[in-house]
DNA sequence: GACATGACTATCTAGACAGCATGTC
DNA sequence: CTAGATAGTCATGTC
């Protein structure tokens, strides 16, 4: 959906030229034993602490010294990269002899490289290469930092999301780049492009703790490994408590380093004085609060700040409440850039959002906020204008530390608890998160140092602060195979892609996993019965052996549904008729596991609870009547949801209002309108099957999710450029179709549209346009539009 | 009289990955 | 069962 944010490229890896870097920890390099059998150390990684100070030049390593292609080497020259940090050189070795490596260190110490090098290495001699990553905007990231090695004459690829690559062109592909979740879909479809990978890069690979996304990156790291012997894992990790154990697993060579390019210096902030952890102390400024005092202070030293907030609600305030200090400390030169920030906030989307007003604001003062109430075409400008060094300080919630490496000379971390809904209390972040926040002080190039501040009230909580967070290594990685949802998608997936074909098969495949290194498969037994019980008598397995899936699961294993959510779609269409209304396709999306509901807030129980009264007659599937839906107040949560989808298809009410009186924002939208989208293809996928006389209703109502419409502009939308807002001008000014609208004289529909240019575009469309047979099908070229 | 300040209270709480298969009016 | 920040409301204080 957002163009892929520009990004520095491979340069960042590069050691600084100017100052010498201190503090840094030689790499302790550690050859796993591959299966041996002793017992793994427990939380042996480094902590925040600065390793001692012994500024070494001999410590970068020349290029010249490994293996790699000359014009490699002159390619990464050309980029700014002529020598190597001590863990990179570590690392590299390993890597090009075709050895597995599992790499452990901090954020922007140079991980990435190494990856590089092997997938290029790897590719010059005629093995394929996929680079998993976690999230879209790193593989953007990715793809764009390999760019530079399509001169050796190497084909890369990018695959995320809608985008998908034929495989006509998949064919060609040396270098992939993908998300977890699209590596798991081609294994899934047994994509013959994959039998024939030498190598895997594994990013962010301490990710396999996170409990919805962990175990997809674990069992299709397992099965590749189990496809091809030999094949080389480059797995890189944050610093993690027990980074030999996933080495270990992986039989990789272990490299575990605290380096960083640039040194951090951790401290604690309280009662005006940040005490940092070597035992220097440095006085802020004394007005206003703990965060504005770090702040100003950093802005003061000619830095920049990040600040880390647990809320969205907190973001903005808090950076509203810096403005007028950080504003203070503008010159005019950044005056005039944050006008362009301005200006660019104005092109993000065809319509106003609440961030954008908000944004609007603070900006000029050299402020922002970054949030997941942001779209990412908004937060790819505030990153940028962050980047470029146009604001000043950013607050932000844990997209930003999730994401892209955005650092800043100070990074401040105000709270460090969240929280949990389940438990009706804050709990305290994990280390490791909090650690990957703090890791963004200093920037490579820019910053001689980089500082990271967490607030306390009072000494104990300083005491608290220190132990838990900046003195302590992380936690450790574990599996999350352990859960019945969990292994009903993945065992549907592994029997019908024809992965295991038994109970025995599974099992020899379950304790080749990471959980299968560390536990006992023994302890997973409850959990495969009863998510195999689910899946036979849902009748996406058949019974008995050999393990076979159904048609219908073999579909839902293809089309990534969730087993329940197919389940769920299934059952609301055996009901469903022509009549249906579209509100009641809508209840059964939201009450999907596929679809995250909304946060209910007080006051809107009464409102939905009149709402399910009065729709209950419509309703395909009831919470009293089903037991895979949510309970009844968490049902009400799905129908605000509902309600969300019903709102955004009419397209005469505005994005502002709408997300103003769900309490949500725009980006929040987003995610729920591309899911339902989704799952509304699948529901018509379904039907086709089951259901005929539904099937084109579905379509439609996909197509109008898609773009929120109502159904008299489904037509207009059909043309490229033209979308919610388009449509309904052209549609007001009298065009009601396609061949209404090829009639049309340019300069009229220029007019409309406000621009020639697109005015143009949209009339040869139209001219051109061929009326489909079918009701309503979307031209293949609009597809796959990112 | 306009607005600043403070006390008290009700309300709310992070994030983000994934698409089959062409056989019909 | 456990917290804490924020926004809104209302009362009081200040020029």
């Amino acid at each position: 959906m957002s163009p892929a944010p520009r990004r520095d490229g491979p340069r960042d890896l590069s050691p600084q030229s100017e100052s010498g870097v201190p503090g840094f920890q030689p790499a302790s390099v550690h050859r796993g034993e591959p299966f041996s059998k002793t017992p793994p150390a427990r939380r042996t990684g480094a902590s925040l602490l600065p390793g001692p100070a012994t500024p070494d030049p001999s410590a970068r390593v020349p290029l010249e010294g490994f293996p790699l292609h000359p014009r490699v080497v002159e390619i990464l020259r050309e980029t700014g990269i002529r020598e190597l940090y001590p863990p990179q050189a570590e690392a590299l070795a390993p890597v090009l002899a075709g050895k597995s490596l599992l790499l452990a260190c901090p954020t922007s110490s140079g991980k990435s490289l190494v990856a590089y090098m092997a997938l290029v290495h790897a590719a010059l001699e005629g093995r394929r290469g996929v680079y998993i990553v976690p999230l879209r905007a790193l593989a953007s990231e990715k793809y764009q930092d390999l760019e530079p090695f399509r001169r050796l004459g190497l084909k890369i690829g990018l695959t995320m999301g809608e985008r998908d690559l034929s495989s006509e062109e998949l064919e060609g592909i040396d270098i992939l780049v993908s998300t977890s979740e699209k590596v798991d879909s081609l294994l899934r479809h047994r994509n013959p492009w994959m039998d024939r990978v030498g190598v895997v890069v594994a990013d962010e690979v301490h990710l396999l703790r996170d409990p919805g996304r962990g175990p997809t990156l674990e069992v299709s790291l397992t099965r590749l490994r189990r496809r091809q012997r030999g094949l080389q894992v480059v797995a890189l990790s944050a610093t993690v408590g027990n980074s030999q154990d996933l080495a270990r697993w992986l039989s990789a060579v272990h490299v575990a380093s605290a380096f960083r390019p640039v040194p951090l210096h951790p401290g604690v902030f309280r009662e005006g004085v940040l005490s940092f952890l070597d035992g220097s102390e440095k006085p802020q400024p004394s007005r206003g609060t703990a965060v504005e005092q770090l702040v100003h202070g950093a802005l003061d030293e000619g830095g920049q700040a990040l600040v880390f907030v647990n809320s969205r609600r907190s973001t903005v305030s808090v950076a509203s409440a810096l403005s007028r200090g950080v504003g203070a400390r503008l010159s005019e030169g950044s005056r005039a850039a944050l006008q362009e920030v301005l200006s660019d906030l104005d092109r993000v989307g065809e319509e106003e959002t609440e961030s954008v007003r908000q944004l609007r604001s603070l900006v000029p003062h050299g402020v922002a906020f970054h949030n997941a109430s942001l779209t990412n075409p908004e937060r790819a400008v505030v990153e940028r204008a962050f980047r470029e060094g146009k604001l000043r300080c950013l607050v932000a919630t844990t997209t930003l530390a999730m994401g892209l490496n955005l650092p800043a000379r100070r990074v401040i971390v105000r709270d460090t608890t969240r929280y949990d809904e389940a438990l009706g209390s804050p709990v305290a972040l994990p280390a490791m998160e909090v650690q990957q926040m703090l890791g963004r002080a200093g920037r490579p190039r820019y910053d001689p140092y980089g500082e990271a501040v967490l607030i306390a009230r009072d000494l104990s909580e300083e005491e608290e602060l220190r132990e838990r967070y900046l003195t302590a290594p992380p936690e450790n990685v574990e599996s999350r195979l352990a859960s019945v949802a969990v292994l009903r998608t993945h065992v549907l997936a592994l029997v019908a892609s024809g992965e295991v074909r038994s109970w025995e098969e599974l099992e020899d495949f379950l304790r080749s996993t990471y959980y299968g290194q560390e536990e006992s498969i023994e302890a997973l037994g409850a959990h495969l019965r009863a998510a195999r019980a689910f899946l036979e008598t849902n009748g996406l397995l058949r019974g008995g052996e050999p393990l076979r899936a159904t048609d219908f699961g073999h579909l839902t294993s293809d089309l990534y549904l969730d087993p329940v959510s197919a389940v769920l779609l299934r059952r609301a269409l055996s009901r469903a008729s022509p009549s249906t209304p579209p509100i009641a396709y809508l209840a059964t999306l939201a009450s999907t596991p596929d679809l995250a509901p909304l946060y209910l807030r007080a006051g809107e129980e009464a409102d939905m609870t009149a709402r399910y009264a009065g729709l209950a007659p419509a309703l395909l599937l009831k919470p009293e009547e089903d037991e895979l839906l949510p309970d009844f107040d968490s049902f009400l949560g799905t129908l605000k949801t509902a309600s969300l989808l019903e709102a955004w298809l009419d397209d005469r009410r505005t994005l502002v209002e709408i997300t103003g009186t769900f309490h949500i924002g725009a980006g929040d939208l987003r995610t729920r309108v591309e899911r339902a989208e989704w799952l509304l293809s699948a529901m018509a996928e379904l039907a086709r099957r089951e259901r005929r006389g539904v099937a084109r209703a579905l379509d439609l109502l996909s197509l109008r999710v898609r773009y929120g419409i109502r159904e008299e502009l489904s037509e207009l939308v059909l043309l490229r450029g033209i979308g919610r807002v388009r449509s309904r001008l052209l549609y007001d000014a009298g065009w009601r179709d396609v061949a209404t609208l090829a009639k049309a004289d340019l300069p009229a529909v220029s007019g409309v549209l406000g621009s020639p240019a697109l005015a143009e575009g949209v009339l040869d469309q139209a001219r051109s346009y061929h009326h489909p047979s079918r009701a309503v099908r979307l031209p293949p070229a609009d597809r796959g539009e990112a």
